[in-house]
DNA sequence: ACCTGAACACCGTTCAAGT
DNA sequence: ACCTGAACACCGTTCAAGT
């Protein structure tokens, strides 16, 4: 990803090495409190070669979580149920792409739902996000035509799941919901508990 | 809380003066990135005191975490439901108290299930975090043995409600569950659509 | 147009020295 | 036993100067 000794002077594409840069860090160690300058580090440059691409490192910050919220819509709408045309299945599979999303991003994950992000703007509510929220609406309005589900409120069900898997994948994330302490299939049981309130 | 002048030298209880100091500065902003030596010279001391009464900021954090899941569980063993002998009442009554601590205090919130706290050995899973856990288990348990709830796995269905009551928290602190984007009453039905799950 | 080097104000942390 | 002052290594950010 960084090799430095190849550009004399000006790096070509600094913008896109930067955050890349980032996102392997991020991988590496689990938060997001990586330093720029330890990003221009790693890309060879010099601690003030950023601030030629981002005004400052909340805005680099934020276009992390941007492209964050990104890859999490591309992770739901590529979940596979086994049956698509069950709905429990199609519940299931998106469940389960998203806690593997969160999972496999934890630092990123955190990111893009931390207040440091929330405060540049746009970010949280942004339509990649509500594109995401719109994969779980569209999934409930079906259920429900489809008279598998109750008939209330489809943003409150919606809200209901949200809530659900953000908060199974951060205490997931954060080491919380060990077998010895919550059992072996908590994590499961409390999936199909929230199912059976959708269900009719 | 912080007369300087009148200590000549030494401070007397500072220890608590610096929690108390931190827990001020988490309420005035709504985060818990604030500087050690902020503290200090609100509690008017050098930079360097505090290292008397912690070992390093991280440990300030743990403490500071500790102290807010024992006010969580105050709070939730606190909620008086409407009608206590009415499961559902009971529920919603816990859930509201959770979702109010959230709202009272997001910075220590935030701080109680960050990595940063989670790092320092035993603050997640301590146990008064396990305390609350329990007061959770214990409604479900009542709840199942009167015949309103399901008899599915309590620690299942027990996650399945901190896990919620987590997500609502933290969507709600960082201000995602805007009326216009989710609807007016989403945070009422998300919280319905769980107990229908859990109930018979 | 893009990058560097030195500089500034700020942190967390340490430690000899003060009371 | 508790606190201070100076010191160190580190940041984020700025800016004149280099290519």
């Amino acid at each position: 990803m960084q090799d430095a000794e190849k550009r004399p002077y000006h790096h070509g594409d600094l913008r896109r090495t930067i955050i890349e840069t980032a996102m392997d860090i991020m991988n590496e160690e689990k938060g997001w409190q990586f330093t720029l300058r330890e990003v221009s580090r790693r890309a060879g440059v010099s601690h003030a070669a950023p601030y030629k691409h981002f005004p400052d490192k909340a805005a680099l910050l934020n276009e992390l979580a941007l492209l964050g919220f990104d890859r999490l819509y591309e992770a739901l709408v590529a979940a596979k149920p086994r049956q698509p045309n069950v709905i429990r299945d199609a519940f299931l599979a998106i469940a389960q792409a998203y806690l593997d999303f969160g999972k496999s991003n934890p630092a990123l994950y955190r990111l893009m739902f931390s207040a440091e992000a929330g405060k540049a703007a746009d970010v949280h509510l942004n339509e990649r996000a509500l594109a995401a929220f719109g994969v779980l609406i569209a999934l409930l309005e079906r259920g429900q035509s489809e008279g598998k589900l109750r008939n209330r409120d489809v943003r409150g069900q919606a809200t209901a799941c949200w809530a659900e898997m953000h908060g199974v994948t951060l205490l997931t994330i954060d080491g919380l919901l060990l077998p010895e302490k919550v059992g072996p299939n908590a994590l499961d049981n409390a999936l199909l508990t929230l199912l059976e309130g959708l269900e009719k």
